[in-house]
DNA sequence: TTCAAACTAGACTGTACAGTATGATAGCTT
DNA sequence: AAGCTATCATACTGTACAGTCTAGTTTGAA
């Protein structure tokens, strides 16, 4: 039916990811079965195994190729261009877009993430290196570019910017907190580059 | 050997919780089994069962103790006094020391309650209703009382503050980003306080 | 001393899972 | 056609676990 030319179709280790997503996303490590997989992904126990070694290796794959391939651009900033004021409220709403948008893959990847942050400690670092570090590079560099914003270290700006914008993910999204402590996303990035931005004007 | 007065003695259901909270801050929700923990709290499994109706009840209990109990005063300020400069600083440090302290007890919470928000919705509240939200509010409380700082929007100062230090910790610490992202606590302090603080120098 | 509640020890049930084994089918290459 | 490889379906092994059950022991109060 497909060209095949490997030994083992690369579509076939691709199908197998790609379901096996979408139940470690939902469930966890530890909740997600081989068995689960096998029938998500339509394929039979034996080809997992065939592909993946074992349930280490195919979660440690997995978490390699979202951070790599599925996120690879969820921190891509391309309108780096203009005043500061435009181009740090574009970056955030596109940070959080990116961040909230449904369904809440990029979400559950993090709580995923951080769950395993013990038994995968290499993994949190993959995360890291792939998409807070870029990101985290861009703004900072730009921040440092422009010195005009009278900034005395532009790194840990860059930290305060994208860790407030994580946190607010977090705290609103992850852990249900939108009734607890109410905050519209608006407001927040409204302060945030006020802070940022009146040094310069004085 | 004690004066036990109720049914059940309550300082039973005490050593319960206290060696099911080591089991579950390691282990996590689905790795901790019943077994294990009435081993490592010395007690029989029906008595374990006789104090609480099951695993999840058991981990809800647990959790609840925890973000009432065990850390009632982790953001708990009292230098509330003196220049906003200092008080900041004060907070900061209070607030990173806490979260950072060794063992690290939070950081295993945080995670903990991150990991399960899905399966128990209900203990990420009780987390930010006992301790980001007091905190919460007597930050913002502060920022608005000094009106001196000039600040446009206290709530979403206090926001920013505080998922600054928080995202600092999981990035750090929970995520092993030492050597992925480093930043100095310091450093990040210093830019934090310069940045709200500068609006009322000009 | 007697009684009941709290507790202990350990067996047991039913389920679920990781990983392996077996044997059969389908398609490609030579 | 022959043979190789990916695949499939299914059964199996050994382990682990939640929750229950049984039977015996301690303890404190009446």
């Amino acid at each position: 039916m497909e060209k095949i030319k490997s030994k083992k179709s690369p579509s076939k280790s691709e199908q197998i990811l790609s379901g096996a997503m979408s139940e470690f996303l939902n469930k966890g490590y530890s909740d997600t079965s081989m068995d689960r997989i096998a029938a998500s992904v339509g394929v039979s126990k034996q080809t997992l195994y065939s592909h993946f070694k074992d349930k280490e290796t195919l979660f440690s794959s997995l978490v390699e190729h979202i951070a790599t391939q599925r996120f690879k651009n969820v921190f891509n900033v391309r309108n780096i261009q203009g005043k500061p004021k435009k181009v740090l409220r574009n970056l955030a709403n596109t940070m959080l877009n990116e961040m909230m948008s449904e369904p809440p893959e990029y979400q559950a990847f993090m709580r995923l993430i951080i769950s395993e942050s013990e038994r995968f400690p290499h993994l949190t670092q993959v995360f890291l290196r792939n998409l807070a570090l870029p990101a985290h590079q861009t703004l900072s560099n730009y921040l440092a570019v422009h010195e005009e914003l009278n900034l005395p270290n532009t790194e840990a700006v860059s930290l305060i910017f994208m860790g407030t914008l994580v946190n607010f993910m977090l705290t609103q999204n992850i852990m249900h907190g939108k009734e607890i402590i109410p905050m519209e996303a608006e407001c927040l990035i409204d302060s945030l580059i006020y802070l940022i931005l009146c040094p310069s004007n004085s």
